[in-house]
DNA sequence: GACCTGCTGCGGCATG
């Protein structure tokens, strides 16, 4: 094959010694630069900008030396990236390359924070390449002439795409590259991913349906940076509670190690944990003070911005903080990162590992922390699956209709589609790849006259048929639509302010209207005092000195994902046959021993059930380690059989090792097992609606996929819609939904939804298949074990204070103890 | 001898 004038720069560039191609650089820019398309599988700081930018610049040089040149004919590149935050520090490496490179390209900016001015601007004349967010580019899709825009585009390039495929928004970037691939066949598309279990998948979702595999690459980076695992543990294992997540007893060996290195990075799991641990370091070791900060989502993002900027600048020894910056700025001054309690997923541990070492030739090393005697397990399953490179996958999300309706609309607002090219368009993308005829001339129905339940409120009828075209007409509707475009549905938080007119976040409304004048808490590392709240906005002041709340969010449920769950249940039972070896393990010990000698440690090939009589009543407590959500269902499905046997009430608590079942009558475990096919299949979905108050969860979703299908308004920036409003204008239209149509796709999936990612349906069927080829071990235990008393503490803690918990726990030790 | 669970992310109007 002749070579283009274009292989001739390739081949300079890989020469010359302006860049250190790493092997896998040179090939991406080769597949690029002969017409593929693909996924890049590289970790932050790899240099994964460079080895697209690079080729697609090369490209742009050959490009203009011929007449058919498209510079300067408006958008060329697209560069899609999940987080604004990105967007700033890839401007600038593009900027720096197309200096380099000496070419004419403009880059710019577009998401929510680009000025009006610079939105004109490019409204005259788009750059050349565009770095942009999944809900930019659906607003820029909102306009009369997208089509126009995007007509000479020739690149798309998603950054973190294992990041936004998983989510809904992944949906949304699936939708518009779907179209941009109507618009330009020829696109190339790109992705940039992190190790995940499943890249394969995920390049399919990136290309769609239709794309010749053959025109694609799957691109690896070298990973042969090792990650040391190394585990801070306490001089005895008595240090460690029994059950807790705070893991604030080992402050002492964490500041040890904080000391040894310049910059550490801290993440703990919840934001109320970083406010603990912030407020224990300041107390013990006041010399923190001024090198030591705080960063997590309910910060206000001026704050962020200065710890991101001072972790920059290496004026911060100590940075704790939650999942806020998993992602993002490569911040180069780390060299220490510690995990305190389960990151619950390998590949979320070897992330963050990775925000360490970001030199050449240095090994990421990661401190894990644990806050109660079992995680100490995990430090060791975690090693394990670190060394085998055992990742999670993340499943893709399909057939999300409140997406695809929003998304209908969007295009309506727009130039208006055609119904027929636009529903084979939508099949190409991989979520929607199975959508039928029958669903979309609902959908359709839906967005122009807001479903059979709804046609007499005008309110709905959004999208009309113009020449054949759907339309949106009324500007009304089309600026509504643009004020509650994107797929991220949060609650309007409450500001909270100093008097001086500082702001430092935000608290959730719930906590908020359950204090008072005069009460003190937590939050952004200060005691602060009560004064007033108005309006959304919580006013107080500086207190120092005196006790105080902690401010709580409520939050998602992270479950232990099943692979390292699987790590767990093989390390236990591998502690049962060799002699323990890692240091963690020979530490946890005397527990594994009064585990033992209460009940027992169950082998793999066996499940383990507990049962105990205390004052509260009689414990079954099952232990099948396949992490809280599965545990949730699983516990309500149970106690549904088991009533059925015989009448019977039971509560229920769980962690990510098993769950409780407990109730004023003793149940013969062994008896009912004989009887009874407790753990079966059969019938799963059908009991577990039974069981479950399904309805109740799935109105809860409703109200998430009514926002984004478009069902709410959230009103205007700025002046949002109580929460408890939007609750009840959800439930209402579900409950109208429900009675007057039962083949409503929105309701259908919220009720798949509940299925799918709160009871973790396929899951919970792959743990029951598995337990019903294990051996069932019943032990009748005199005191709660090591195992099971943790579960009764998380159910106390979800009925008292944590005054009144402590008070209990304490009162528990002095009864269970071995003492008495 | 054993206490604090609950992540992240985006976007936008009209009027004065």
């Amino acid at each position: 094959m002749a070579k283009s004038p274009g292989h001739t720069v390739v081949e300079q560039w890989f020469k010359s010694k302006k860049w250190k191609w790493a092997p896998f650089q040179q090939e991406a820019a080769k597949a690029y630069l002969a017409g593929k398309s693909g996924l890049v599988n590289a970790p932050t700081g790899s240099g994964k900008t460079y080895s697209l930018w690079v080729p697609i610049l090369i490209r742009h040089i050959n490009a203009v030396a011929k007449p058919s040149s498209r510079a300067g004919k408006g958008l060329q590149v697209l560069w899609i990236t999940p987080l604004r935050a990105l967007s700033k520090d890839l401007f600038r490496n593009m900027e720096a390359a197309a200096l380099e490179m000496n070419t004419t390209w403009r880059i710019g900016i577009r998401t929510g924070d680009t000025n009006t001015k610079e939105r004109g601007d490019q409204k005259k004349q788009m750059p050349d390449a565009l770095i942009i967010t999944p809900e930019s580019l659906h607003m820029l899709f909102s306009q009369k002439n997208a089509s126009e825009l995007f007509k000479n585009l020739h690149t798309v390039v998603v950054d973190e795409w294992h990041e936004l495929m998983g989510s809904k928004r992944g949906t949304q970037t699936e939708l518009a590259l779907a179209r941009l691939r109507t618009l330009n066949p020829d696109l190339q598309t790109w992705g940039i991913s992190a190790t995940i279990g499943n890249l394969e998948e995920a390049r399919k979702v990136l290309l769609g349906m239709r794309f010749p595999i053959e025109n694609s690459v799957v691109v690896k980076a070298d990973t042969s940076k090792k990650i040391l695992v190394e585990s801070v543990l306490p001089e005895r294992v008595e240090t460690l509670p029994w059950s807790g997540y705070m893991g604030i007893r080992l402050v002492d060996k964490v500041i040890e190690i904080v000391n040894k290195s310049s910059t550490t990075l801290l993440f703990t799991n919840t934001r109320a944990g970083t406010e603990i641990w912030y407020r224990t370091i300041i107390d013990k070791y006041p010399e923190f003070a001024g090198i030591m900060a705080l960063h997590h989502a309910s910060l206000d993002r001026e704050i962020r911005d200065w710890v991101e900027e001072a972790l920059h600048e290496e004026r911060l020894k100590l940075v704790i903080c939650t999942a806020s910056l998993d992602l993002g700025v490569d911040f180069r001054p780390v060299d220490t990162v510690i995990q305190v309690g389960s990151p619950k997923s390998i590949a979320r541990f070897i992330q963050r590992a990775g925000r360490s070492g970001h030199r050449p030739g240095v090994d990421s090393r990661i401190y894990f922390c644990p806050t109660n005697a079992l995680e100490l397990i995990e430090a060791v399953s975690l090693r394990e699956g670190v060394e085998k490179n055992i990742l999670e996958d993340r499943p893709p999300i399909v057939q999300a209709f409140d997406v695809l309706a929003q998304w209908m609309i969007t295009l309506a607002v727009g130039e208006g589609f055609d119904e027929v090219q636009l529903f084979e368009e939508v099949c190409d993308a991989y979520g929607y790849q199975y959508l039928n005829r029958e669903e979309w001339e609902w959908l359709l129905g839906y967005i122009t006259t807001g479903s059979s339940s709804l046609t007499v409120y005008d309110e709905y009828k959004k999208v009309e048929r113009v020449n054949g075209r759907y339309m949106v007409t009324s500007r009304r509707v089309a600026q509504r639509h643009r004020l509650s475009m994107g797929t991220i549905v949060s609650d309007a938080g409450i500001k909270v302010k100093l008097q001086s007119g500082k702001y430092l976040g935000t608290v959730e409304e719930s906590f908020a209207t359950w204090m008072k004048a005069g009460d003190v808490f937590t939050f952004a590392g200060m005691t602060v005092e009560f004064v007033r709240m108005h309006e959304m906005t919580l006013t107080v002041k500086k207190a120092e000195g005196k006790k105080s709340f902690l401010v709580r969010w409520a939050g998602s449920r992270m479950p232990l994902s099943s692979q390292l769950s699987a790590f767990v249940r093989e390390r236990l039972s591998d502690a049962l046959d060799n002699p323990l070896k890692e240091v963690e393990l020979l530490k946890l010990e005397p527990l594994l021993e009064l585990q033992k000698e209460r009940s027992m440690i169950p082998r793999t090939s066996e499940l383990l059930i507990e049962q105990c009589e205390t004052r509260e009543g009689y414990h079954i407590f099952i232990f099948p380690f396949e992490g809280r959500l599965v545990h949730e269902g699983m516990s309500i499905l149970l106690a549904y059989r088991l009533s059925r046997i015989k009448p019977i009430t039971f509560s229920v608590a769980m962690n990510d090792y098993g769950f409780e079942l407990l109730s004023d009558q003793y149940v013969n475990m062994e008896a009912v097992l004989k009887d009874t096919d407790l753990f079966s299949t059969k019938h799963l979905v059908d009991d577990i609606y039974q069981s479950v108050n399904a309805t109740e969860m799935a109105k809860r979703k409703f109200r998430e996929i009514a926002s984004i299908a478009g069902l709410m308004f959230q009103g205007y920036p700025g002046q949002n819609i109580k929460t408890r409003h939007l609750q009840a204008s959800s439930s209402l239209l579900f409950n109208v939904m429900t009675k007057y149509e039962s083949n409503n796709l929105l309701v259908g999936q919220a009720y798949q939804e509940v299925l799918t990612y709160q009871l973790e349906e396929v899951r919970m069927r792959n743990a029951l298949n598995r337990i019903a080829t294990q051996t069932i071990r019943i032990r009748q235990t005199e005191k709660p074990t090591p195992f099971s008393f943790p579960i009764m503490v998380d159910r106390l803690r979800e009925q008292l204070t944590s005054e009144k918990l402590e008070d209990r726990v304490q009162k528990m030790i002095k009864q269970y103890s071995n003492a008495d």
